[in-house]
DNA sequence: TTAGGTGCAAAACCTTTGCCATCCC
DNA sequence: GGGATGGCAAAGGTTTTGCACCTAA
């Protein structure tokens, strides 16, 4: 990956803020600097940046959303190869959520997890 | 929330699969038996029902992907209000992706725990 | 009766891509 | 020099919305 003052400016804007921002403040910021930075840019350093690790890209939801009819709360894996979501069978942590909230102050009324991988079908190929 | 044939027919389709299917996926079904259904009607009972709770919506990412410039494994919290995402200092839980991969045979590289709820600021309001 | 729902189509939106000029190694 | 990048703009694909017509309660 070349170093180049476009990407740089992303990752410096990316490490000093904890504002885990979308794509297009990010542009917006870097825009101060380098002023005429496009935002198909920014998008692409960001693919490569998060692809060399270098950054964390949140939730990525592949680009839909998906939906899921069960009621009970349960936790999901997301294989990275193919994409699909399964259900895990493992016990709800109850008790987390109140740890939290006193911690943080933050009303907190349930959580997601989320396991990533690769499935036993992917496993195969 | 009134009830109405699309919205049976969009329940009945979500409750009879385990695949986490996307909006489209429910289009394509729930056209099977009412043929004239549009894809609008199906977001929109899918924003409906999530709503009232009936349904998941799965990484609910507000639209559009966030970002994070930090490199270790930290958790965080959404703000269901005001949208923001926060970083939780709650230190990760390591052990748990070898007993998930144990259990599922699947390959775990790591996992995503997200809390939700509202934030400090949000709940002045 | 009437507020909420539906179909259709257009709009909005975020993100990706093609093309060609430019820059780093 | 030559392949990787950048800028620009158009394309892509999912989701939302406006509007006029229904329909469940």
């Amino acid at each position: 990956m070349r170093r180049t003052k476009q990407k740089e400016a992303i990752l410096k804007v990316l490490r000093g803020t904890r504002s885990h921002p979308t794509a297009d403040w990010i542009y917006g910021e870097v825009k101060k600097e380098i002023p005429n930075i496009s935002l198909g840019t920014v998008y692409r350093n960001l693919g490569l940046l998060s692809q060399s690790g270098e950054i964390l890209e949140l939730e990525l939801c592949g680009t839909y959303s998906r939906f899921d009819g069960r009621r009970d709360s349960h936790y999901h894996f997301r294989c990275e190869n193919c994409g699909r979501v399964f259900d895990v069978d493992e016990p709800v942590n109850e008790e987390i959520d109140g740890r939290i909230a006193r911690k943080t102050g933050f009303r907190v009324k349930y959580h997601r997890l989320e396991f990533r991988g690769v499935c036993k079908e992917c496993q195969k190929g």
